[in-house]
DNA sequence: CTATTGACTACCG
DNA sequence: TCGGTAGCCAATA
């Protein structure tokens, strides 16, 4: 088991409880694990996500915008993953955000 | 303890 | 509508 980073560890716990072809921003993160100014704390856990089950890519901003994509292997790797998952990017923002927004607020 | 950084968000002109 | 600035929070050096 990975390190009990408490704020690391929410974040990573939120992230794999986002549905498949779903998306959720930082904000909405940080609202549910009761810090909802910690929107950027976030983005910084999920800089450390990597090598784990943390499907990092169905996190973006609040605009829906694909911020984090240059945190990939690849510049192209976030959006085709979102894309598998029949999501539909364009232009490093996704289409339809809203439809496919998942709030842990509401949801979970 | 202080300073810097960052995958954010909200406000202002 | 768009670009820039400010505020907040957590981790790292």
């Amino acid at each position: 088991m990975p390190q009990s980073s408490n704020f690391f560890d929410q974040c990573y716990a939120i992230a794999r409880q986002v549905p498949y072809g779903r998306v959720t921003s930082y904000g909405a993160i940080a609202k549910y694990l009761g810090a909802p100014r910690s929107a950027r704390a976030v983005g910084y856990a999920m800089t450390a996500s990597h090598g784990k089950d943390v499907p990092a890519h169905r996190v973006v901003n609040r605009i829906g915008l694909l911020t984090g994509k240059h945190h990939f292997e690849g510049i192209n790797l976030m959006q085709q993953l979102l894309e598998n998952e029949g999501l539909t990017i364009k232009n490093n923002q996704i289409q339809n955000f809203e439809s496919v927004f998942w709030d842990p607020a509401k949801e979970l």
